[in-house]
DNA sequence: TTGACAACATACCCGGTAGTATGTTCATCA
DNA sequence: TGATGAACATACTACCGGGTATGTTGTCAA
């Protein structure tokens, strides 16, 4: 189950510079985004801001340690489901979509400080605290990737390379926060759909038979 | 058949400053990348770059135009293939995947200027001349569009939305300019190796029957 | 030989932004 | 009720980076 972002702002006060932080940073990206921008959309000033954040790049990782904290939390119930590989990674996989879509600003924000971490764009002093993140983040990855890796050894998925599959496996069901915009008049039922044929597609890809459920 | 930068590049003397800036910009990304940087890594300063380009975004633009320059002209072999629309796609999904491998900087900076773009990023001045650069992507996109739309027709695949599976087939076939790094001691077969596996991935997906081939 | 221009390098300006130092207000509690 | 500190706003500094203005060097043509 989803929970708000107030649950994992160390404060309610946290949680409204957290979310509209997200928001910032996935229209414009880290760099193009401003102290100034943030606390603008706040309708408050940098005073608010640093008053909570040491630095920007605090924020930033904050957002960052949120959206996998979500992630985690989101498929804790289906991570240690009994029976068969393959329904379980239905199940985490369905589940991933869903917050890709419905928690997408934090997502995004994951993607960037992934690429940030992995390229080393980051000053020797936040390394440690991003490197925490990625951690967490590979942690994450992990999972989907045992579950895949059991799936093709139970006879239920046919890839040939592992590391390859789940990085296409990956792309696909992040891909939404790329390309979704949640559209006026749109219900859960909607985006339940949108989210089962991304499912269907990573499943299709990664070998499962009769990949239309 | 893919050529190099220099014959796309205006001049000689753009094709280096054309391959640094992509290096460069693919690493750190538009904003973190500044002028010097892209001059240090030429071994020269600034005077050289703005000797040729009025401006950090018309060089990051013509970045943009060459990286799709060379996708159009990739594809132009395969594009009016006489057959089923299903074997054009492979053709053309292959030589596309294999396209984002070795073109990878130029690759990354068309998919930021695409979203630069459609998020408004972009000053008026520079705003027409990335509706240029946009529009040409939205032609190269289309033909892939097409396609999948035809073998749907035929019955050689089975999606359910066209929008949904065209986006999920792009993610995935453009994918390999997040993770793909070159190896030492990689040869062109290898390369196929990785570009087939790709494609098989995004066939099953668009639900091609049998999709290992 | 010289003048003219391309192809740069050097030196400088200036706006924007991260970060800081210093108010100001309000609630809480001894 | 006065003192204290949290939660901000305001005012300021320092620096970085895009862009420009001005040298400098080599080449080539007349």
């Amino acid at each position: 189950m989803a929970l708000s972002v107030g649950e994992y702002a160390s404060d309610g006060s946290r949680a409204d510079i957290l979310e509209a932080a997200a928001r910032c940073f996935t229209e414009r990206g880290y760099y193009a985004t401003s102290i100034d921008d943030v606390a603008r959309s706040l309708g408050a000033t940098k005073g608010r801001i640093y008053h909570h954040y040491p630095s920007k790049a605090d924020l930033f990782a904050d957002v960052f340690r949120v959206g996998m904290d979500m992630n985690h939390a989101a498929i804790e119930s289906a991570r240690a489901l009994p029976g068969k590989a393959l329904d379980r990674w239905k199940k985490l996989a369905f589940t991933h979509v869903v917050q890709m879509i419905v928690t997408r600003s934090f997502q995004k924000v994951v993607w960037e400080g992934t690429e940030m971490y992995l390229r080393g764009a980051t000053t020797p002093e936040q390394r440690s605290a991003f490197a925490e993140l990625h951690k967490s983040r590979s942690r994450y990855g992990d999972i989907f990737r045992q579950t895949i890796a059991e799936a093709k050894r139970e006879g239920d998925m046919h890839f040939s390379n592992l590391s390859i599959a789940n990085q296409l496996m990956f792309v696909t069901l992040n891909s939404p926060i790329f390309w979704y915009s949640p559209q006026p008049g749109e219900t859960r039922d909607d985006i339940d759909d949108i989210a089962w044929q991304v499912v269907a597609f990573a499943a299709r890809g990664l070998g499962v038979n009769g990949g239309d459920f």
